[in-house]
RNA sequence: UCCUCUGUAGCUCAGUCGGUAGAGCAAGCGACUGUUAAUCGCUGGGUCCUAGGUUCGAGUCCUAGCGGAGGAGCCA
């Protein structure tokens, strides 16, 4: 970033020969800044470079803008000229780039292959082609990086999902991978926003933590023992001689922490990653994921289902209305029936239903059910599926499921046998979001610690929250590369994050 | 972890009854062209996942192993 200050900034505008009548404090405040080009906004020109999304959208015919990035394809005529799409990942589309044979630069027209990086100047002419507003007529291209049309592997075709996952330190580059990356930023983005729009504080829990079972399946081991040493010695391991002085692991919520700040500075959303070292193979699943954890005071279910419901609704709209080129991407290409699924999303409140309720209509549906339906069993896939994408075609919120099913955390209800759980369930993903009112009972806590098998005093800081001061609290959490999967239309949760670790892969 | 499918050219795949290998795309060369998944012609390109086995002979059949995909479970 060329934002400087002080005698460098002196020194810069010197060289310029002038400086602009503009205080420095008010430049930054409106998000402009010192370039080598002068006053330019930030987020469009970096350096002397304009980005390709600002020269197809904003820039007038006659500009003259310097642009940079990679090469998709080229076209030669052999009157003298060739197009060029280069592709910098500021938006789905590449800019079309006509350098004709006269251009300093032009010598090196056979090396500019797809996967090549450029940086080209030019003037912003209204574009003959059809598909697109303005194109660049190049004065002077400079070759930066040569990429071998023998060896790079991508092409200017259509690649498997599979393929790409080999390499991914470039699949960034193609249309998909671009366009998920670019909605995934956005979603971060309107995840932040929606809590920080209501007061919510984001709070960094532990990525490494002691407490044994978090209840939510099984953890990676984090240790500075030397294995080999270990496993030759054949003795028992002691984990008092680990870094930690006992036995540590990697995290698989930060629900817990989450909540003593939810009990003390109000309410709060953790958003990081998290893992789980299930041998989960499914197009659902990762061993690294990152998970949006809100956990707020003084909720109940009734509020909690509420936020979740304008949770989804705030993102999903956000990356409609800031991703569009990419949306329609997704939609022509991906999964015809995104866009009108999240639409369904937008304008139907979610169906709230609870877990008795759900077991009648699936009893009372007719359908042949490969694992039998009994108050009491788990939903499985075929269940939710049948609920989000044949009964009601929406997604639906599940609630008051039996306590044998759920966690020692869950409030107990008074009937004794539900407790105030609940599952967010979407058409396609299936379980988006799990989460519950807390049980803020000490008395019933500690009950249900014992009755999950668990010792209270290795969660003492845990109960003490109920000890002093307890309050009704609720949270949930949402997997943040399903909420992807919905909203591209991408089958395989792999695909969904930019370096995927599963069972037998962590490469890259 | 279980079930099913799958592994052949850079990529996507075909390969019949067991008889030593094919297409499309990509690449290289050429033609043509304000092109945009351009088009047309020619050329080059193979440890048929690995290790055993059956057989005169295995890409093809058998066994084991290792990948990959889909479904299930666990869950977000």
């Amino acid at each position: 970033m060329s934002t400087c200050y002080g005698a460098e900034r002196r020194r810069l505008f010197a060289r310029l020969g002038s400086v602009p009548n503009v205080p420095l404090r008010q430049s930054f405040w409106q998000n402009t800044a010192v370039t080598a080009s002068g006053y330019q906004r930030i987020g469009v020109t970096f350096m002397s470079r304009t980005r390709i999304n600002h020269v197809l959208q904003t820039s007038e015919p006659g500009s003259i803008v310097n642009v940079r990035g990679w090469v998709r394809t080229r076209r030669d005529s052999k009157q003298g000229f060739s197009f060029v799409e280069l592709y910098d990942g500021s938006c789905f589309s590449g800019l079309q780039i006509v350098v004709d044979a006269n251009v300093p630069g032009y010598e090196h027209i056979k090396e500019v292959t797809t996967g090549a990086s450029l940086s080209v100047t030019g003037e912003v002419k209204a574009s003959q082609g059809a598909k697109q507003r303005v194109e660049l007529l190049a004065q002077k291209l400079e070759l930066l990086g040569k990429a071998d049309a023998e060896t790079y592997p991508l092409q200017k075709k259509q690649h498997s999902f599979e393929f790409l996952r080999e390499i991914a330190h470039l699949r960034p580059r193609t249309n998909t991978f671009g366009a998920i990356a670019r909605v995934r930023n956005a979603a971060s983005a309107a995840i932040h926003e929606f809590f920080q729009e209501r007061g919510f504080n984001y709070v960094q829990t532990p990525i490494i933590t002691t407490s044994d079972c978090e209840g939510a399946g099984q953890m990676f081991s984090v240790t500075t023992m030397d294995l080999h040493k270990l496993a030759k010695s054949g003795g028992e391991v002691d984990f008092n001689q680990d870094f930690f002085g006992k036995h540590a692991s990697l995290t698989v919520s930060g629900q817990l922490e989450a909540e003593i700040f939810a009990c003390s500075v109000g309410d709060c959303y953790t958003f990081g990653p998290t893992f789980r070292a299930e041998n989960s193979n499914t197009t659902r699943h990762l061993a690294e994921f990152w998970m949006v954890e809100p956990e707020m005071p003084f909720y109940d279910l009734d509020d909690n289902m509420a936020l979740a419901e304008a949770f989804i609704k705030h993102v999903v709209g956000r990356i409609m209305e800031r991703r569009a080129d990419d949306m329609q991407f997704f939609n022509e290409r991906i999964d015809t029936t995104v866009i009108a699924t999240l639409r369904n999303i937008l304008d139907h409140e979610f169906i709230r239903l609870s877990y008795t309720e759900a077991i009648e209509i699936l009893e009372k549906s007719g359908q042949k059910w490969e694992y039998p339906i009994a108050w009491g069993g788990d939903l499985q896939s075929e269940h939710e599926r049948f609920l989000t994408e044949q009964h009601f075609k929406q997604p639906v919120i599940l609630f008051n499921y039996p306590r044998t099913l759920k966690p020692f955390y869950m409030r107990c209800n008074e009937d004794g046998k539900t407790v105030r759980a609940m599952d967010v369930l979407v058409p396609r993903v299936g379980e988006i979001i799990g989460g519950s009112q807390r049980e803020e009972r000490l008395d019933v806590l500690e009950l249900r610690m014992k009755e999950c098998g668990l010792n209270p005093a290795d969660y003492w800081w845990y109960v003490d929250l109920r000890r002093y001061g307890t309050v009704p609290h609720a949270g949930f959490g949402l997997g943040f590369e399903r909420l992807i999967q919905l909203v591209t239309g991408m089958v395989n949760i792999r695909d969904c994050i930019p370096f995927h670790r599963v069972p037998k892969s962590a490469d890259f």
